[in-house]
Order: structure tokens, then C-alpha cells, then sequence
RNA sequence: GCCGGCGUAGCUCAGCGGGCCAGAGCAGCUGAUUUGUAAUCAGCAGGUCGCGGGUUCGAGUCCCGCCGCCGGCUCCA
């Protein structure tokens, strides 16, 4: 029998029968955990016959490919279920995901949690039933006839260039699928399907509303406990908990949704964040500026936003006439600026104010304080010359990245959100301004060797941006700081300096937050530190624990002491074991406790423990103090005691 | 806005197919207890069962509408 010899990345040639399949490579080459196979660029199941003197690599479940084939080929174990106990089921998409996969479907009755556990149960006697999944082309006919009656896969069929169509099978289950697929479906030890939702078909809301059947699947059970038991984690972090618990901030229907009342932990916290705020743009140059939340609605007509955001801005008469609750700051800042003519020695000028906004967001988008309705931008309006752009441009993202970092963000990702040259119509500026425009922010970010993702098609009608995009627990991608050119708004509201040559020239205009909003930023703040703020922005710094009531006067005066030093302490005077306050204090998420008693009160030390439960031992008051004043003005993550501070 | 789910005390939740089902724990208050690093004990108080209709002799429970929340989609100046 004649034999072929195949090269196999990282494990040199082996020797096959001819008409072997890859799996047989694998096999020959002791690959034992191969799910797919490279090609060249290519991606191609192990089933598909292995060609002479080829060279290929195995993936196996550690690549990032491999397990979204793995994924995909889940997605069609669950569509398989699917058709088998929803006769009529039309199904639509269902590709994998960055940690599970899912199936679009027009379902024959509407489908919910409940019928999840059945699916689930078909889907693993599908995988134990190990049905080979075979690949098969045929002719674009003979594929109408397959999906005839259904119109989702009709319309993809009718858009593959090719005249031949790709269709996996598996048992008396197949779908238009380009693959590839594990070559079965025992692969699949380990699923769950996680959630039903709605998803419109091909991400159009004009489109019909399907169905769609969150799911994820992993080799081994262990794998999938950990993926579940870090989704219980990160739902503790939840803002919306959090901010409930630790009595920051409320959103309640009565008073309207959407709407944030502060209380006095969360508006300390607050209140933190903008004095940091407005020195650092002091410091960098920015003039603070102030402007009132409502304005005649022809502001915005010229703006030229009133008419395409009408439906989410809120409306109102004045005497006859029209004005809106402010859904943004630029017209305002526009405004001063244009109180007076401006000299290009002036420029740059960089406005900046906490600017409250007001937007009717759909009511399906709010989310704690991540979308709301009401919210204060951290805004800023830079005029300048085009010479002056990049230096401009690079000084935001500075900021950006500064203060992200002194808040302890350090994940974040970058997008450079630019035009669509296929729709030139929906765009203020010329082609040419576009170009460069854009290449003002590549350059930037070339500039400050900030990695970035290039979102084509992203850029708002007035200019391009450069975001930057935080997560919150879940994982959820958030517009964070974000910094935008605007042709637009200097050309309508006729924005000029006077030039050397005595003329007027158009200024170049940024519209930049550096924050986002003050509401969405504290959730994420919030979240990302778990509801412990690090001691510069925490409420309460350190709560002293008297060990009895004995310990309770002095506890109080030392309180009164570290208060005037400008630490914030408290002490928990309730009755109780010491046990049940530190737990108290645990659950406060207050990030220092401080045991106080007869020894302590002798020693002239408090016994310091972190939130967590960290012994720092004894320390002595003075360095107690010390230590946090420095954490305080350093902002500092945590309280850094001198080494021989718990041996005292 | 759309699809699905959910809405009972401040919080977490129980309340089977409508009838002594308005309950528990935590938190709160009062009292006892004085405690050395994640829950001391007892008592008291607390709810228009999201809102509005309807069905029924009778609705927290069934039906309809609305509002809100959760998950997702869409949108996000």
C-alpha cells in the first residue's frame, strides 16, 4: 500500500497510507490532544485527508483556535438539540465566543430558561452518542433545497460567492457551516448552556427578533466549575450590589430611573475624584469653566445635534420657547470661547468643567451606574491651531492614562475609531480633512507607543476618536476616556482665532473625557477594587475596634486624635465579641481595622489589620499617622508601615 | 425600544394546582452580656405582596395592561 510522507509541525515527517486524514497524522505523530489542524493560513478539520509532503500543525485545547472550534463545534451540538426537540426550530447563526458560544434561532414557541436543563440533557446524549462530523460541499441548488423554508440560512447561501457551499453533518443533523469541526462530537465532555436572550437577525434592529442560546463548554467538569464559580465571584462585585450594601448611591423607579442620588459614602468618594480632577487640569493647563444644566434648544439646532438626537434629549418650553436639559457641554464651552475674539498666541485654550448631562437613554440600556440618564462628564474642550493638534491630542491621552493608573486601572484597551469610506455622506468634513484627521491620531498614539485597535467605521459623524474601552466585573466593555476630533462644530458655530497674518483662521476643536462620566467611572472604580478603596479615596480609612467597653472612651479620643492629624477613623461602639466587629468592619469593606485595648492603650499602638484579614501587628501611633497622611497624598494603593513597624 | 425572565419587610428569600399564608434569617430598636481578630442571647417593631384593571363568594397566588429590575440585542452626541 502505497504510503505518504507528511511533515508535522514541532515533530518532524511521518509516514501515512495514502487516504489517511489528518487524525491518522496525529496519530502517527503522537499528537494525543490534536482538535484541528493548520494548513498554511488555514484552519482544517482532522478528518479532511492528509496531502503528500505537506506540512501541518496540531492544535490542541491550550490554542485560543482550537477552543473556539471546540466552542463552535458545542454550537452545533446545540442546535442538533434543538432541532430534535423544537420541531420547526428555524435555525440562523451560532458561532463560538471568547468563553462559550451561542445559536440564533426563530423558535417554532418562545423558548426560555426552563427549557434550558432538557437542551442540556439532548446535548449530552448527543455527545455521548460521538456522532462523526462530516464535511460536505454542495451545489448552491442542491443547498436551497436543504434549507428550503428557511429563510435565514437561504439568505446566507444566496451571499456565498463560491458556487459551492460548505454543510456539516452530524447523525441526521446539518447546517451551513464553513467549519471546521472537531472530528466529533464526543470532543464535547463538558457544557452548559447559560441563558436564553433576544438578538436581532444579522445585528439589525429593522430585522426579525430571534432567539439566541447562550452556552459554554470545556474539556474537563473541573474547567467548568472554575469558569462558573469566577462568574459567582465577579456578580459579588457587582456595582449595583455594592453600591447598595456599603449605602454609596441609589437608583430607585420612584424618583426615576436612570437617576443617581449619592450618599454620603459614595459623594465622598466622589467628591475625592473631582478635586484630583480639577488640580491635575489646573496643573496641566486647563481653565475650569461653568455652565448651566438647561438652554434654549437653538443651541443645539446649530450644533446640529437637536435634530438628529431629538428623541433622546428632554424638551421643555420657557415662555414659548424651546429648550432642552443640556445632553451635552460642547455648545457651552463654544460659547465662552466666542464671548470674545481669540489670538493664535492664546491658543491652546483648554476648557474644562463637570459638566451634568442629561440624555433619554431607551429604557432596555440602563445599567446601574454604567448607562444612567443624568451624569456629570468630565469634559473638556481644547481650541487650537492644526499645528498644535498632536501636542494637543498626546497631552489627553496622557492625562487619560495618568489617571487611570493613579485609580489603579491597569486593563484597558484602545481603539482609534475611524470612518467608513463606504459611507462619505454620513460624515461633516472632506475626505481629505477625514485622512487627516486620523492620521493626527494614529500618530498620537504611535507617539506615546500605546497599542491600539483600529475600529473602522466607529467614528461619530463630527470626527474621529481615540477611546479607551474599561471592563467592569463581568467583563463587559465600557467606553471610558474618550477623545474626539470635531470637524463640526468649529465649522457651524464659526470658531476662529486671528492669525499671525492678521486674518481668521477656523480653530482645530477636541472634545475630550477623561473619565468618562463621574458615574460610570465610580462603578467601575467601584468593581474593580471589589468595594475597597485604596485609603486615599475611601470614606473611612481606618475604623478603631475597642476590644470591650472599657477600651470605648479611649477609642473615641484616639479617633478625635487621628481625625485632626486628617484621617479619617470612626470606632465601632456596639456591644458584642471583638470577633463580631471585625466582621463588621469586614463586610464595610472599610480598608483598615484597628484593634484597640488595655495593651495597645499602654503601648501607645493600634493593632492593625488590613480588609482581608492581614495582621500589620502593632503600630505605634505616630507611625500610624504617618503612614497614612503619606498613603493619602501619594494615593497610594495601600498603607506602607516602615519595616519594624510590627515589632514595636 | 426589542426578546426572555423576575418584582413578597431595608437586605436575602419561603409562601404546592386561589380559602387562618402574610412568614423566616440578617439588618434596625430595647434589654441582658464586656467579650483580643469574620456572627453572644432574648424580646420588640417592620410589608397597599411593583402599579392599575379583570375573573371569582374569595387573589400575594389566575388573566390583561403598565412601570421597573435582571440577562442579552440594538443604540450611546
Amino acid at each position: 500500500m502505497a504510503e505518504i510522507e507528511v511533515n508535522v509541525e514541532g515533530s518532524g515527517p511521518v509516514r501515512v497510507a495514502a487516504g489517511a486524514t489528518l487524525l491518522d497524522v496525529a496519530a502517527a505523530a503522537k499528537v494525543e490532544d490534536a482538535l484541528v489542524a493548520r494548513r498554511g493560513d488555514l484552519l482544517v478539520d482532522l478528518t479532511a485527508p492528509a496531502r503528500k509532503g505537506e506540512t501541518v500543525a496540531f492544535l490542541s485545547y491550550e490554542d485560543e483556535e482550537a477552543r473556539a472550534v471546540f466552542r463552535h463545534t458545542a454550537s452545533h451540538i446545540l442546535a442538533h438539540a434543538l432541532t430534535d426537540l423544537y420541531p420547526g426550530v428555524k435555525l440562523a447563526i451560532g458561532p463560538a465566543t471568547a468563553d462559550g458560544f451561542y445559536y440564533d434561532l426563530d423558535p417554532s414557541a418562545p423558548l426560555s430558561d426552563e427549557d434550558l436543563p432538557r437542551l442540556e440533557e439532548r446535548m449530552r446524549e448527543l455527545a455521548a452518542a460521538d456522532l462523526a462530523l462530516e464535511r460536505d460541499e454542495v451545489s448552491k441548488r442542491e443547498a436551497r433545497k436543504l434549507f428550503a423554508g428557511n429563510p435565514y440560512k437561504l439568505e446566507l447561501v444566496d451571499e456565498i460567492p463560491d458556487k459551492k457551499v460548505v454543510v456539516y453533518r452530524q447523525g441526521d443533523f446539518f447546517d451551513l457551516c464553513l467549519g471546521p469541526h472537531l472530528p466529533s462530537t464526543g470532543y464535547v465532555k463538558t457544557l452548559k448552556l447559560t441563558a436564553v436572550a433576544g438578538a436581532y437577525w444579522r445585528g439589525d434592529e429593522r430585522n426579525d427578533m430571534l432567539t439566541r442560546v447562550y452556552g459554554t463548554a470545556y474539556r474537563k467538569p473541573e474547567e467548568l466549575e472554575l469558569h462558573l464559580a469566577r462568574i459567582e465571584e465577579a456578580k459579588r462585585r457587582d456595582h449595583r450590589t455594592l453600591g447598595r450594601d456599603l449605602a454609596l448611591f441609589s437608583i430607585a423607579e420612584d424618583r426615576g430611573p436612570g437617576l443617581v442620588y449619592w450618599h454620603p459614602g459614595g459623594a465622598f468618594v466622589r467628591d475625592r475624584v473631582e478635586i484630583f480632577w480639577k488640580e491635575e487640569h489646573v496643573k496641566r493647563g486647563y481653565e475650569l469653566v461653568a455652565t448651566p444644566h438647561i438652554a434654549r434648544a437653538r443651541l443645539f439646532e446649530t450644533s446640529g445635534h437637536f435634530h438628529y438626537f431629538l428623541d433622546h434629549m428632554y424638551t421643555f418650553e420657557v415662555d414659548a420657547i424651546p429648550y432642552v436639559l443640556k445632553p451635552m457641554n460642547c455648545p457651552m464651552h463654544v460659547a465662552i470661547y466666542k464671548s470674545r475674539l481669540h489670538s493664535y498666541r492664546e491658543l491652546p485654550i483648554r476648557y474644562a468643567e463637570l459638566g451634568t448631562v442629561y440624555r433619554k437613554e431607551r429604557s432596555g440600556t440602563l445599567h446601574g451606574l454604567l448607562r444612567v440618564r443624568g451624569f456629570t462628564q468630565d469634559d473638556g474642550h481644547i481650541f487650537c491651531t492644526p499645528e498644535q493638534l498632536v501636542d494637543e491630542l498626546c497631552g489627553c491621552v496622557d492625562l487619560a492614562r495618568y489617571l487611570l493608573h493613579t485609580f489603579g486601572f491597569t486593563s484597558y484597551d484602545v481603539e482609534l475609531s475611524a470612518s467608513d469610506p463606504k459611507r462619505p455622506q454620513d460624515y461633516a468634513g472632506t475626505a481629505e480633512e477625514w485622512a487627516r484627521a486620523e492620521e493626527a491620531l494614529a500618530e498620537t498614539l504611535a507617539r506615546l507607543e500605546l497599542p491600539y485597535a483600529r475600529m473602522e467605521g466607529e467614528a461619530i459623524f463630527y470626527g474621529p476618536k481615540i477611546d479607551f474601552q474599561i471592563y467592569d466585573a463581568l467583563g463587559r466593555k465600557w467606553q471610558g476616556p474618550t477623545i474626539q476630533f470635531d470637524f463640526n462644530l468649529p465649522h457651524r458655530f464659526g470658531v476662529k482665532y486671528v492669525g499671525a497674518d492678521g486674518a481668521e483662521h477656523q480653530c482645530y476643536m477636541i472634545h475630550r473625557a477623561m473619565l468618562g462620566s463621574l458615574e460610570r467611572f465610580f462603578g467601575t472604580l467601584l468593581e474593580h477594587h471589589a468595594g475597597v478603596f485604596p485609603p486615599w479615596l475611601a470614606p473611612v480609612q481606618l475604623r478603631l475596634i475597642p476590644v470591650n467597653k472599657d477600651a470605648v472612651p479611649y477609642a473615641l479620643e484616639l479617633a478625635e486624635k487621628l481625625r485632626a492629624a486628617g484621617l479619617r477613623a470612626d470606632v465601632d461602639e456596639s456591644d458584642g465579641k471583638l470577633a463580631a466587629k471585625i466582621r463588621t468592619g469586614e463586610l464595610a469593606k472599610i480598608p483598615y481595622l484597628g484593634v484597640i485595648g488595655k495593651r495597645e492603650r499602654e503601648a501607645g499602638t493600634v493593632a492593625l489589620r488590613r480588609h482581608g484579614g492581614e495582621d500589620l501587628g502593632p503600630v505605634p501611633l505616630e507611625r500610624l499617622i504617618a503612614a497614612f497622611q503619606k498613603a493619602a497624598a501619594d494615593k497610594a494603593a495601600a498603607v506602607a508601615l516602615e519595616s519594624g513597624a510590627a515589632k514595636s
